[in-house]
DNA sequence: TGCTTATTTCTCACTAGTGAGATTTAAGCC
DNA sequence: GGCTTAAATCTCACTAGTGAGAAATAAGCA
């Protein structure tokens, strides 16, 4: 009553074989090592994207709020209700930009700072350990092919807005 | 009134410089990727955690939802949910388990599986284009990488379980 | 048998975001 | 100057989940 379920996967070509086993990896993968960057920045009370804001501004300044939305990720919905709430632990500020009226920077406030210098070390003892599965030479070799897919994925139109871009043109 | 920003990079170990780096890489890669075959599931109506479902159910034949859960990683309340929001659709059904009647499984309906052959290769394709940034041979060499990475991080337990596990004891 | 601990799913209150559109300002062009 | 288009942020309704704990069953053991 119940034939033998075909994978499917014998009839994809090699390239796709080993493009559905890649992105499997990678998401188990990211889903260990984030599931240790969460923990950490949970056990101060900081979400990962939180966190994400505190260490960007603290190592390059005072951003605008777009430069900060690209860099962690987020949606631009997003990076107004994190530096809200990073604004209502009085960790960040907002100030205007003088040039232009319609950004704002995001900052740290002495106390962000402080925090930020407090927790970053082990931040990044718990990264490491997360990630003490390579050794050096070998996280260098992934980081090198991981950066190379993540720039031709960033790259390439995702399907939809080129059918977006078709119908507009 | 504005010291230049130590990067604090500075003073952290090479082993710390290169498992942040690795880090933020790997978000970033899993990120676009992860953008494609959202974009992809989205134009059938589907989450990223749905598809992950119809497939797992597509190539094994009906699993325990424990065990769909822990293969797409998802939180206990998060596979009944899905499932729920499947049957809702008519894609998936759920199943007793004439052994342990605590367990359920969740299968395929007709409707699913017909919805899985024709969206699979579509999907297979988007997948294969956003990976080939890298080469066979390279998505090989990474894949290797990235498995033994994440293989660690998932073994290696997180701060705050062991804590808890050593106060426990 | 009765007790204890494990496992499996489900419930439900909650949260961290998303995304479409509104608002304000900027910039380029006639 | 006035017009159009684009950029930067913000608003708000909404969604896809999470996670702690409940309920039911299983399994091992004295």
């Amino acid at each position: 009553m119940h034939t033998p379920h075909l994978t499917a996967q014998d009839e994809l070509s090699a390239e796709a074989t080993s493009a559905l086993r890649l992105w499997v990896i990678l998401a188990r993968a990211h889903a260990a090592i984030s599931a240790h960057a969460t923990d950490d920045a949970a056990r101060h009370g900081l979400t990962l994207a939180e966190f994400g804001i505190l260490e960007a501004l603290f190592h390059r300044g005072p951003m605008l709020l777009g430069e900060v939305q690209r860099r962690i990720l987020v949606s631009s919905g997003g990076i107004t209700f994190l530096v809200d709430r990073l604004t209502a632990k009085g960790l960040v500020e907002r100030r205007s930009c003088p040039s232009d009226r319609r950004a704002r920077y995001a900052a740290l406030t002495p106390r962000g700072e402080t925090l930020v210098t407090e927790i970053f070390p082990t931040h990044a003892v718990a990264l490491t350990k997360a990630m003490s599965g390579l050794s050096l030479e070998q996280q260098n070799t992934a980081a090198e092919l991981i950066r190379s897919l993540g720039l031709h994925a960033a790259e390439t139109p995702l399907p939809a807005d080129s059918l977006a871009a078709a119908q507009s043109a």
